[in-house]
RNA sequence: GUGGAUGUGGCGUAGUUGGUUAACGCGCCAGUUUGUGGCACUGGAGAUCGUGGGUUCGAGUCCCAUCUUCCACCCCA
């Protein structure tokens, strides 16, 4: 065999039964808040038509710079997915008779073939949950008390911003700007938290923006909720963002989620592809700093990709796995987690062990049995190092009067169980 | 893609102006304890110093190239 250099794929990662434990906790997690709202599991595969991924984007769009093409033996043109938007839409474009509203959410992996940094791969696990076929704030109000939900189950504090595109588009009219800077002036925008005032003006500046237009622009920009009330607006498309906020905020504070939201009139998310409601969520202590999750609606990006003169009004939002994951790993509960419930140590009795682990196993503990017929010692200290809580031992002498050695490992207790309703005795004993 | 740094046993590091068998901690293995763990002690294995070339009597140490990884910028999730 030829030598080769033993390592991963740039941008791959290795996740060790630790890592992987905590990482499909977060996703068992917020499968079963998504599945409390009423979506559905979707699965679509990851290899598809290039021609399907680039169907919405010209040659020299970026985001087909990071998409991996390879082909199959029949020379066909083939890409991995790099999200898993494209999908939902080919699948809804393919059954057409899928009845709306739809709702799903899918949790699989993404490539992207792009520059890799902390917390960013170029394999990834997206977690995103859509609606399709659904106009208005109930809906997006329901997301937040989905985010909310979703989050309070992982155990962490988040603050959930909130903005609409419309508004934003509206006030960049407002402020005298053409049309065709709007998408530009969006762009600095996002970056509105991160700038100081200065180097914004500096980017405004740059395309072409006078200072009467960037006063107007900051003004919009440093408002609260409650001041969106009394602009009086001219033009339909701000009208239209400020009365969607509206509805929104009233929702959300009818459901009791006031304190978890915060309008952000600065948010715009870098997609160009949102419509409406935009959302992004944050670490409430701000130890993070970038944002944790994001979505929002996107009315036309369905519409436009299926072309069949249906409309798809669509409002989703994404979990980031990974930033998750980088939360949660040093929590205590994680890095002492047992990930076994019960290690039995046979001496000579390897078959009757295998038989208790069976018995215990149909009572719901996570079982493992030594195999290897090491030497006690090396037994337990596997035990200590996997923290597992409880040891069992079986010797001949203990087969032969029907008992059986249980060690409590925390609390070094040590007890003679009988083998005949093992269960039963064990949980007697030492369940808490 | 552009710029800047990095690369020494499994991991984290030391290695002085280039000079004989590359050091330390953690981990690993074994023993002290042939049926009782986290501690301690003792011993042991394990590195052609990222790779290729060059300078030199001699290179982990200097030069060039190349790759890797990381950090900014760009872009985004």
């Amino acid at each position: 065999m030829k030598e080769i250099e033993l390592r991963n794929v740039k941008g791959c990662t290795d996740y060790s039964p630790r890592e992987q434990y905590i990482r499909n906790y977060i996703s068992d997690t917020l499968k079963k808040v998504f599945e409390k709202y009423g979506f559905k599991p979707l699965q679509t595969p990851i290899l598809c038509y290039y021609d399907l991924l680039a169907l919405k984007y010209d040659e020299e769009n970026d985001i087909l710079k990071e998409v991996y093409k390879v082909t199959d033996q029949g020379n066909r043109s083939l890409a991995l997915r790099y999200d898993l938007t494209v999908p939902f839409a080919k699948y809804i474009a393919i059954n057409q008779n899928t009845k709306l509203p739809f709702k799903r959410y899918e949790i699989g992996e993404v490539f992207r073939n792009g520059p890799v940094k902390l917390g960013r791969d170029r394999e990834f696990i997206q977690c995103d949950v859509d609606s399709v076929g659904i106009e208005g704030q109930l809906v997006e109000a329901e997301f937040v008390a989905l985010y909310v939900e979703a989050y309070k189950n992982l155990g962490i504090d988040v603050i959930i911003k909130y903005n609409n595109r419309k508004f934003l588009s509206g006030i960049i009219i407002e402020a005298g700007i053409a049309e065709e800077l709007v998408t530009d002036t969006i762009t600095i925008i996002d970056k509105f938290e991160k700038l100081t005032r200065k180097e914004l003006e500096k980017e405004f500046e740059k395309i072409g923006l006078n200072s009467k237009q960037m006063e107007k622009l900051f003004t919009y920009l440093n408002m609260k909720a409650e001041e969106l009330i009394n602009i009086e607006s001219k033009n339909s498309i701000l009208e239209e963002g400020i009365n969607e906020l509206n509805i929104l905020k009233n929702y959300i504070e009818k459901l009791g989620l006031i304190e978890y939201v915060q309008f952000s009139p600065s948010l715009a998310r870098g997609q160009e592809y949102y419509t409406g409601t935009v959302f992004e969520v944050y670490v409430k202590d701000g130890s993070i700093i970038s944002s944790i999750g994001g979505g929002g609606r996107y009315d036309k990006m369905i519409t436009d990709f299926i072309n069949n003169g249906t409309t798809y009004p669509a409002v989703g939002v994404s979990f980031g796995l990974n930033v998750i994951y980088e939360i949660l790993k040093n929590r205590e509960e994680f890095t002492e987690k047992a990930l076994t419930d019960i290690f039995i140590i046979p001496m000579g009795t390897e078959i009757e062990c295998l038989e208790i682990a069976q018995k215990m196993r149909l009572a719901g503990y996570k079982v493992e049995v030594e195999m290897k017929n090491r030497k006690m010692k090396k037994s337990l200290e596997y035990a200590n190092e996997e923290n597992i809580p409880f040891v069992f031992i079986l010797g001949e002498d203990e087969l032969a009067n029907d008992y059986i050695t249980v060690k409590n490992m925390k609390e070094k207790l040590q007890k003679q169980l009988p083998i005949k309703n093992l269960e039963q005795e064990f949980e007697k004993n030492f369940s808490k």
